[in-house]
RNA sequence: GGAUGCUUAGCUCAGCGGUAGAGCACUACCUUCACACGGUAGGGGUCACAGGUUCGAGUCCUGUAGCAUCCACCA
């Protein structure tokens, strides 16, 4: 073996066995308790980023683990076709080759994306393999293959029956690049540079041009054209006596009312609002209310349309913006002009500014699912971890609106809807289905027109925990494998993905879609700033893997899984951790160099020494801490105490005790002792298994843990007993680590070297009280100190030190003077004291605290006690 | 404007009633026969600020400040 652990030539290699002897492929046949996760599938158009590593290393320590435990488990792996996102990229290819959608017609179009789907599909899979996703590869599910088309479809019509679907004219957030609806969750608010204008409405009853007017404040004086009333608060005294009035509107001279409504704030602009319901939400529901009309002067594709004055008609709205205030201003109406600037909506896809726009849409009715998926969360059924988090799903849960899940693209489900002649709408799974309801319907055959649009992507994500299990079938996975038992994902898409899953879910299903939902934290760089191609601060999860190999990638998410809402991710941090990776592959080189195995039939409880009691005793404690830690979502925990124990017990303590038996210094505990050794690494291997798969599979089989044709990944998990009196020897253990450190610490205050070997007395009460016999030859090792049994002539120097009660002398090399050290330290104090003093003295005079700034009186404070510190620790080592 | 977090060692973060912790970085010494991606010994902390509860508060409560994120906001 090297002396570096080399990861590539390794992880190829495991990651092949696993493939060869099907470790992980599902079996729906086992009788053993189910454990099921589905997976977040990732979008077809991406390659895995450090969010993904995070996210799937996760799921993967849960399912390796349970799988250890003996859980029948099923990772169920799949892709989301990503509705928008890659129809946008596909037309950009296309784009690329001077070919428009249009042009080649929707068939065409969606082969092209299916054709883009099979070549850019695998390379995330192929990447998941490759972070040692250990899921069965022959059931990943696509979002719109086959299968799931039915059962969309299915949940479709059912969700119509039911009448939780419907379509309606309704303002919605209309993206006008894509010319589609986009629900509101796929906004970005940007702050942008504007102008408020204020602009006269002059009164009707009053000579043209008259003083009399009402002074509307609006930043979008285009949509004016489109205005149907102004409105004011009915208890506003400026506008007293107003109400009922009529308006002449500039440009266009449409006789408007003066209305009153309650939703006015009297404080903002000038008090009255411009009432325009087909371009804005809140007018639209003003205009509800008072029963206005909503004009519509907008395209799909964002201009000014027929519905305006030919002048106007397909302008930019900037440029009927420029133009309408130009006119205003020469008819003396524009009041003022403020410079502001606001928040305004764009499209997070397609940049485009977001238009309210009255169309046709289909709509869930999500205030009314939320009801019972409030309510599983509310009742603990499904269990928000952190729990905080319920907090955020609570609130958005309590003020959803429906849910707007028509788009007018062309890649995605198809709405299963078909319209008659009337426009008579008829909701089937099927074609026949169709004509069937539209026969009853009309009493003869009609021809049926299916709707165009598509469903929003996330409404099959939604349906993703039971259209993978085999539903609308009864399948076993289905009925053993559903709730599933976690979910594991970021805080981005609660509102985008969990909510709308335990929505649809609950309903649909009448269970909830999983038990936990475990929220992660977001990965960014090691300073805290988002990881972003602009920044130039990404790391590519690939390139980590090249660098410091999977096992310390994996083992570094895990530890950084702290329950916050960032994970600062950088490479010095990851250096760290491979370091400890490579500690544990010199830890198992060492025990195999000196001939220790795996004994499948090492009896723990017969073991004699203290040492190897010792470390089985902290190993089986281990055992069970990475064990709560699992179950608790802390792998943070998992891995921090792996790495305490195996390096700051097991490598610092354990194997330096049993160097000289290994050597033969003492050959009666031999062969226990090269037992024990094997057994302790073999535990850590195995609990270290979930976070670093590779490594560990690999020092599985070079130990014997495991042979040809097996894998540590389909391994029992390691549980023991402790037998009786093994823990009551921590505290002897802990008591010899002690004194060794203290006899070290000694002698680094009295400079002695390293090589020179130190004579100890210990009373015989200390010696029997500790086993110390036992322990002579490990004090011997780590300390360079012999025990004396007998005490030497007084004249010889000696240092004295305490560790917990009992004294242990020290005795200097003859090479030391000690009266010499003890005068060097003695002077060191001297001068650390007169050094403080004068600190002291600087910190009590006020003209130097009314000079210096705070940093510097704190610099002097950490200093001063720094300094006295030190002399406490001086003094301790002269006077005891 | 509403909400939720965060503020602890130089850096990144754990800890959430009982003697201030980790990793990295730092200092000195050590190429000792697993490992220099190592060993040993060290140094480094007004636990944001101000009040309160308690025998006792990084830890609970109230308030303040700064930062972050999410939601709302086109008069």
């Amino acid at each position: 073996m090297d002396k570096t652990f080399d990861h590539k030539s390794i992880e190829k290699k495991i990651a092949d066995r696993w493939n060869k002897l099907e470790a992980f492929k599902f079996n729906p046949k086992s009788n053993n308790p189910p454990y099921t996760i589905i997976l977040p599938p990732p979008n077809i158009t991406g390659s895995l980023h450090l969010g993904h590593s995070l996210c799937y290393t996760i799921q993967d320590i849960l399912i390796r683990y349970k799988r250890m435990k003996g859980f029948n488990v099923l990772w169920q792996l799949g892709l989301d076709h990503a509705g928008i996102v890659t129809q946008l990229l596909v037309e950009k290819e296309l784009a690329g080759r001077g070919v428009d959608r249009h042009d080649i017609g929707r068939e065409k179009f969606i082969e092209a994306v299916w054709n883009w789907k099979e070549r850019s599909g695998g390379t995330i899979l192929n990447q998941m393999q490759r972070l040692g996703v250990s899921g069965d590869f022959s059931r990943v599910c696509f979002t719109m293959d086959e299968q799931r088309q039915v059962a969309v479809r299915k949940a479709f019509v059912k969700l119509y029956n039911d009448g939780l679907i419907y379509r309606a004219k309704r303002l919605v957030n209309w993206d006008s690049k894509l010319k589609s609806a986009i629900s509101d969750l796929e906004i970005v608010n940007k702050e942008v540079n504007g102008s408020m204008w204020y602009i006269k409405y002059p009164l009707v009853d009053d000579d043209p041009g008259g003083e009399n007017s009402i002074t509307i404040a609006t930043t979008r004086p285009e949509t004016m054209l489109a205005d149907v009333a102004v409105a004011v608060h009915p208890s506003d005294a400026r506008y007293k006596g107003l109400v009922g009035k009529l308006l002449r509107l500039p440009l266009t001279d449409k006789i408007i009312p003066i209305i009153a409504d309650n939703y006015i704030d009297q404080e903002k602009g000038s008090g009255a609002l411009k009432v325009t319901p087909a371009h804005d939400f809140n007018d639209f529901e003003i205009g509800r209310r008072h029963d206005l009309e909503a004009i519509n002067i907008l395209a799909p594709d964002g201009r000014m349309s027929d519905n305006v004055a030919a002048e106007y008609r397909g302008l930019t709205q900037e440029q009927a913006r420029v133009l309408i205030i130009e006119r205003l201003t020469n008819m003396g109406l524009v009041e003022k002009e403020e410079k502001i600037k606001h928040f305004v909506p764009y499209a997070d896809r397609s940049g485009a500014r977001v238009e309210p726009y009255l169309t046709d849409q289909w709509f869930l009715d999500a205030p009314k699912l939320a009801t019972e998926a409030l309510r599983a969360v509310e009742d603990g059924e499904i269990r928000f971890v952190p729990k905080n988090w319920e907090n955020t799903y609570f609130d958005w849960m309590r003020n959803i609106k429906p849910w707007c899940i028509s788009r007018q693209i062309w890649w995605g489900h198809q709405i299963p809807a078909r319209y008659g002649p009337d426009g008579e709408i008829f909701v089937a799974d099927c074609d026949e289905e169709a004509q069937t309801l539209a026969k009853k319907h009309y009493g003869h055959n009609v021809e049926l027109k299916r709707d165009e649009d598509v469903l929003d992507t996330w409404f099959s994500s939604g349906l993703w925990t039971f259209t993978t299990l085999g539903w609308p079938n009864e399948t076993t996975e289905f009925k053993k494998h559903h709730p599933t038992d976690a979910l594991v994902t970021g805080f981005d898409i609660i509102f985008f993905w969990v909510a709308r899953m335990i929505m649809l879910t609950t309903h649909i299903c009448k269970r909830i879609p999983f038990k936990d939902v475990y929220i992660h934290a977001i990965v960014r760089d090691e300073k805290g700033q988002k990881m972003s191609k602009s920044k130039g601060n990404v790391l590519d999860p690939l390139d980590l893997i090249d660098e410091f190999g999977v096992d310390s990638l994996r083992f570094s998410i895990a530890a950084l899984c702290a329950p916050s809402r960032n994970i600062n991710m950088g490479k010095e941090r990851m250096a760290g951790y491979r370091n400890f990776i490579t500690k544990l592959w010199n830890a198992t080189r060492f025990i195999l160099m000196n001939g220790c195995r795996y004994d499948n039939h090492f009896d723990i409880s017969a073991v004699k020494l203290s040492a190897n009691k010792w470390i089985i005793a902290n190993v089986i404690n281990l055992i069970s801490n990475v064990e709560s830690a699992i179950e608790n979502y802390r792998f943070d925990e998992a891995a921090k105490s792996i790495y305490q124990s195996l390096w700051g017990t097991f490598c610092d303590w354990y194997l330096e005790f049993i160097k000289p038996i290994l050597s033969g210094k003492c050959q009666e505990n031999i062969s226990e002792t090269k037992s024990t050794a094997g057994w302790a690494i073999a535990q850590f291997i195995k609990v270290l298994h979930p976070i670093s798969p590779f490594i560990t599979e690999e020092l599985a089989e070079a130990l014997g843990l495991t042979g040809n044709n097996s894998s540590l990944s389909t391994s029992s998990w390691p549980c023991y007993k402790l037998p009786k009196d093994f823990d009551r020897l921590q505290g002897e253990v802990d008591w010899i680590c002690q004194a060794i450190t203290a006899v070290r610490s000694l002698r680094s205050d009295f400079n002695v070297q390293p090589s020179a070997e130190l004579k100890i007395i210990i009373s015989e009460n200390d010696c029997k009280k500790h086993s110390l016999d036992e322990y002579a030859t490990f004090i011997y090792r780590l300390a360079k100190a012999s025990i004396l049994y007998e005490s030497p002539e007084d004249d010889i120097a000696s240092v004295p030190i305490i560790v917990e009660g009992c004294v242990i002398r020290v005795i200097m090399d003859k090479s030391i003077d000690i009266n010499k050290e003890k005068a060097r330290l003695q002077a060191e104090m001297e001068k650390l004291k007169i050094d403080s003093l004068s600190i002291k003295t600087r910190l009590s005079n006020p003209d130097f605290l009314a000079k210096a700034a705070e940093t510097v009186i704190f610099d002097h404070k950490k200093r001063l006690s720094n300094m006295e510190s030190r002399v406490d620790r001086i003094n301790e080592l002269l006077n005891v």
